[in-house]
DNA sequence: GTGAAAGCGCTAACAA
DNA sequence: TTGTTAGCGCTTTCAC
């Protein structure tokens, strides 16, 4: 509450500014905006003035003779769930340092809602826009041709040439794979999401890439299955059936991870003690209301989210920073369910 | 300006529809907003010109001369987080319906930053703004005598004078109790969340009171601890050891109610057979997640965030809403954990 | 029925 | 150093 100009019920122009400083209009303007030359003491008139009227210059007149709006658009499909809201606030970490705001839409993944936000957003003037989704699968683009630039965060446009800023699945697998391995696990086993997803599919190849790199292979087959908790449980169980002697999973979510942990409780195998887990997405009320808490693979969505408002404002500014996909790299959470064993005695 | 190298289509201006219909900007103009009466053939011609050149009238410009931005601010301390999110989405729907945009912001929390908002969204001329957060606990208002209205969703202002719309937490906790007395259970605990929270306090009397008027109290003492799982794993325990022979756990958290169950299973307690339990918040992937799935309490937030906008819009268009607090009915959604016990055989 | 002109709040030339 | 003027894109009188 610092500021004694709060509380103006009415708005004050920078006429009203100009009045009460008894200077011109331009004048107001200059002091305020801080060009050309004046007196010192006309200047501080005039920001006294407008300090104790409380005025706020209005980016809509400015705007319009500026022809900008210091505004994107965010258009999410995802319902601003899980995964968009890291990217967004990402974004609008970058964004709002550069006083730019920020409309919010949401399209309920629905083509019609979406068309019809993009317009909106057109029609406002914004200038750009970051379309964010639940899935990295590529999807068709918002439009060709825009007035404005598009950066795809979180998902991906089917147009190789949009730029799309995407989280690293495949290094997260790979990454989840060189850390059970270094902690001596070698019969690594696999449980994921359905095989449809391009991130499961990543994932899973992360994984048998580096395992394949210590001349190993997964054990059992890669279970591909739901995004659930209940599919943890039931692979779980198929796991320990095929490969009984698996040290270690790796799951495509941390919602499996929690499945694959409570059959592996109730099927007496201790973790990390017996079989070592590793979840993915970072879910930190998954990961850990966990028993034990999950170590997991971070895809640094805020970061996702940062690049593509920075890939943005670069577009904006001009800058041309060449199309294409940005792959962010995705990082290892450590917690107890990968604890290195202690040697048995 | 854009950078005139820019690709980007340019900016059609009504003036240039204007030359193409071979009309004057007034006339233009009249003819793409219906006013006025004019010929049938000129009207066609500028639409044609409108549409052909794909023109959208600058809401910029209409804004400065209306005096209005159509657009709202939308704050939140939650991080856009599980209980914002739902609440935004309401509010999105009811506002995007009424053609208003709305600008996001996210102060994490931090009054400076919150300050900082308020002033920008103030700047740019937002016509209200929707204050939405985690905890209903009330909270400082984010000014007075703003020159716009103020709902806070999900939260509430310390001014009662201030409008605010909160979730039915006491309705919430009396709706569990009766639904499981409805079911047959008598005694029945509740493991919930720190004292200090207005929201578990209330979901404690709401149980009490439909206890009381069903001549019972609460089994053992109401458990306070955390809205973490592994406090639903102790508090659990506790329960059990203070009332053995409990028949239902009303938990202050879906979350609470996980770790409740996990405990109970270990314990040889069969639910719902045995113990009956009911959630809160009904946050699916937690209440799905539960073995057996979760009968729980669900706020209803994305009304909350409706019934905010809608408190907004009126405010806006300048109907006395009357101020104070708005509490949201909550529902129960029924799930395999208060299945009602079958006639043992 | 149509057009010319004023002005929304602001900035940037140019004059004084 | 300061004031005046001409717009930014649009809507709206009010003459014609």
């Amino acid at each position: 509450m610092a500021s004694p100009s709060e509380g103006t019920a009415k708005t004050v122009t920078i006429r009203d500014v100009a009045a009460a400083a008894e200077v011109s209009i331009g004048t107001a303007s200059k002091a305020l905006n801080g060009r050309g030359r004046m007196r010192t003491e006309t200047r501080d008139r005039v920001l006294a003035a407008a300090e104790r009227l409380g005025f706020r210059p209005n980016p809509l007149a400015q705007g319009l003779l500026a022809g900008r709006t210091y505004t994107v658009g965010l258009v999410t499909g995802d319902s601003f769930g899980r995964f968009s809201i890291p990217v967004m606030l990402g974004a609008e970490d970058a964004l709002g340092a550069g006083k730019i705001s920020v409309f919010m839409c949401d399209t309920r993944d629905d083509p019609i809602r979406e068309r019809h936000y993009v317009e909106r957003l057109l029609a406002r003037r914004v200038e750009g826009i970051i379309v964010t989704g639940r899935r990295t699968e590529p999807r068709p683009g918002i439009g060709r041709d825009l007035p404005v630039p598009v950066v795809y965060a979180m998902t991906q446009s089917t147009d190789e040439s949009d730029v799309s800023i995407i989280p690293d699945d495949e290094g997260g697998g790979a990454l989840a794979a060189r850390h059970l391995l270094a902690t001596g696990r070698t019969r690594i086993g696999h449980v994921t999401g359905p095989h449809r997803f391009e991130a499961a599919r990543r994932r899973a190849r992360g994984l048998s890439t580096a395992l394949d790199a210590a001349g190993l292979e997964p054990a059992g087959e890669v279970l591909f299955g739901q995004w659930s908790e209940e599919w943890g449980r039931q692979g779980a169980d198929v796991l320990l059936h095929a490969a009984p002697d698996v040290d270690a999973i790796f799951c495509g979510s941390d919602q499996i991870a929690r499945g694959v942990a409570e059959t592996l409780r109730e099927r007496g195998r201790r973790v990390p003690e017996d079989v070592a887990l590793v979840g993915f997405d970072n879910w930190e009320p998954m990961a850990l209301g966990c028993r034990p808490p999950l170590t997991t693979v971070d895809m640094n969505l805020g970061e996702i989210g940062r690049l593509a408002a920075r890939h943005l404002l670069d577009a904006i500014a001009g800058t041309p920073t060449g199309g294409g996909v940005t792959i962010v790299p995705a990082s290892l959470v450590l917690r107890e369910s990968t604890r290195r064993a202690a040697p048995q005695g």
